[in-house]
DNA sequence: ATGCTTATTGCAACTAGTTGCAATAAGCAT
DNA sequence: ATGCTTATTGCAACTAGTTGCAATAAGCAT
């Protein structure tokens, strides 16, 4: 189901400024920040405003269509989820960035689910630590 | 060895501001916020600036002293290391928090080091779910 | 105890993100 | 096609946190 379909569903809106905001997220091959989607967004319809990128990136987190997360550089960085789960190690001192496989983290989901009944969402986890290279 | 040792020896200077800015930490029994620190430290020594709190706080934390963590509601809560490490699971739902067992951490931890030698900094880790209850 | 070096501070101006509210427009019923 | 309801938007004002820079003071050498 496309994300328009779940929109809809939900009882939510099409409006032409969250179907910008999407197209914005879909077409960016990076982990985009709002402030790059506003930019896009902007170009084609100037008086949309950031709150409204701001409050559609967080609908669409709510919807878990849209991934938040912090890559460090003091802004968070948004990722469609449609295009595959992965998380990533980063270097808090060469600030180099990873990527983690997905299985890793499987066995950790299991183990919370069952002591804890807690169904973690660690959809898009970022753990930071020193790399190989930074620990020589 | 105490916080206080490990900044001088690490070459850093004891200012009273941050001596003040420890014993809010310290003396908290709960995960305190910048905001808070700031208006016990601001009640003694009114002259002090926010940005000192924030300052302190990020070189607490890069020394490995104290723990960021962000349990929800907007801002960043603050935790002594030495008060002994645990993790949160926090509801998106219900926005109720429950501890973790570092215990549950430490496979991944491993895997994470012998496969990426990546040393995980996963000393306070918040992960975002959905409890028993909300789940029903 | 005094002077000197330089890390640290306070200040002001900034950035990323949030919120309340009146105006607008999506999309349903007719 | 038109009107109506109410979710959504844009705006302005806000909050948490950050940064550059000149003034200050920690702590070392004398």
């Amino acid at each position: 189901m496309s994300c328009t379909e779940t929109l809809r569903e939900q009882g939510y809106r099409l409006t032409p400024q969250r179907l910008m905001i999407l197209s914005a997220i879909h077409g960016s091959d990076h982990h985009i920040s709002a402030e790059e989607i506003y930019e896009q967004v902007h170009a084609k319809y100037p008086q949309v405003n950031i709150s409204t990128v701001y409050r559609t990136l967080e609908l669409l987190k709510e919807l878990g269509l849209v991934t938040e997360t912090d890559l460090g550089g003091g802004k968070f960085r948004y990722h469609s989820v449609e295009k595959g789960h992965h998380h990533h190690l980063i270097c808090r001192k060469c600030r180099r960035i990873f990527e983690l496989d997905e299985s890793v983290l499987l066995p950790l989901k299991e183990i919370i689910l069952r002591e804890y009944g807690f169904k973690a969402d660690l959809s898009h986890l970022a753990v930071f630590g020193n790399c190989v290279e930074c620990r020589k």
